[in-house]
DNA sequence: CTCTTTTTTTAGACAAGACTAAAAATTAAA
DNA sequence: TTTAATTTTTAGTCTTGTCTAAAAAAAGAG
């Protein structure tokens, strides 16, 4: 696996997360920054070796192999991250880089025994979960803060977006994982509220709302 | 800096160490397990980058920027084996080749806090010194095993010979860093030489104490 | 159902890094 | 000091992964 074809397996797997069916190139283009050309080729290689099953014109999925290549590197990604948060004093919003960079290395025991060394975590820093070795991910049935209605609570949970800076405007707001949430108000015309967190109150954007996960 | 520039600094630098001069394209392809051509390409390269100075047919050596690119792997790649060690329960005989992989991981943050994590570690699990990040290494004036003289004393502070199979083999005999070692006897014709450990007497090869540095 | 727009693929080129084979420079030997 | 051996460089090729431009297929509009 060259760091190149992991990277593409890992942006197939996101994709396939969100919406269903065959994976366009463009899809794939777009999460990648690169061109629809070169996610051809790329394909192309990847389908020869068995990790995605892609038909000319009709977009690709991952295999079964390749799906379990993919958690894999998932899984070092957010075990890393959870190493930089726990050990060595980063915020949230400055692990994902690092974490790209790290989820290359090549190494089973390494990466078991930092699990082990973590305490066998089960989620990252931003609330993702991080897949065991055989690939399981633990879907959470959490649902989306904007989807809550007026009076509603819950408890944050994850966030979508792990941009850094969608972090630290939700750090300058005092929203954290592990919160109490409440919506006092809601408006109709663009979506967004008013939520309650330890007793102070303000508005968010729907665009905020969109991207923190709550467990009611 | 590519992964491949890092790792032709790194490779000058070692041999640097042990002869002095101009280092041959011949030498680098050696350690480097490439072809005399494609060093050349290379020097040529890092030549442009001000990191070597080159002059066709006349060798090349480390500017002083090459030079703190250099320590600065080095410098990761030995906080890396320390962790290993230390936190993750890896055998100093395993830590190298992730140590390869985890040098090149791009972030200052990182390193500091390693560092720190780690209490500021002098040496590495094989007794080399950690460079500092102005590329400053503290030379040990550690003596070879192989110098010393019948009844001469001394404590065992490091390996030259950080392979796998060599490690093992100290392992097996109970060698180990901070050890105590008498020389008994030296055999004149082969260079080999008796020698104590904890009261426990054998034999080892030139080439064995070739490999092991001791503080007298 | 035809024409237009969008998506996807192909064709051809390029940079990085490596290799082989051959030429040039240096070093060693006679 | 000429010749022979060795070292180093050049020339040309290959693979990986990328790009642009153009062709082909699919999807949408009227
Ligand atoms: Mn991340
Ligand atoms: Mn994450
Ligand atoms: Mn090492
Ligand atoms: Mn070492």
């Amino acid at each position: 696996m060259t760091l190149s074809e992991e990277n593409y397996l890992k942006a197939i797997y996101h994709i396939s997360d969100t919406c269903e069916g065959g994976i366009s190139t463009n899809a794939i283009a777009e999460k990648m920054n690169t061109k629809a050309s070169s996610v051809t080729d790329m394909i192309k290689k990847l389908s020869e070796k068995g990790l995605v099953n892609y038909k000319r014109y009709k977009g690709s999925e991952l295999t079964a192999e390749g799906k379990l290549i993919a958690t894999n590197i998932i899984r070092k990604h957010r075990l890393w991250e959870v190493f930089l948060v726990e050990k060595l004093n980063f915020t949230w919003d400055e692990v994902h880089d690092v974490a790209e960079q790290l989820e290359h290395i090549k190494s089973e025991k390494l990466i078991d025994q930092l699990d082990e060394f973590l305490g066998f975590p089960k989620r990252d820093p931003h609330g993702d979960p991080i897949p065991d070795k055989d690939g399981n991910v633990s879907d959470n049935a959490d649902v989306l803060l904007v989807t809550l209605d007026k009076n509603e609570k819950g408890i944050i949970v994850g966030v979508k977006d792990s941009s850094s800076s969608f972090l630290k405007y939700l750090d300058k707001q005092g929203i954290a994982l592990g919160k109490k949430i409440k919506v006092i108000d809601k408006e109709p015309f663009d979506n967004s509220m008013k939520i309650r967190i330890k007793k102070e109150e303000f508005m968010i954007s729907q665009q905020i709302a969109n991207n923190i996960c709550i467990k009611k």
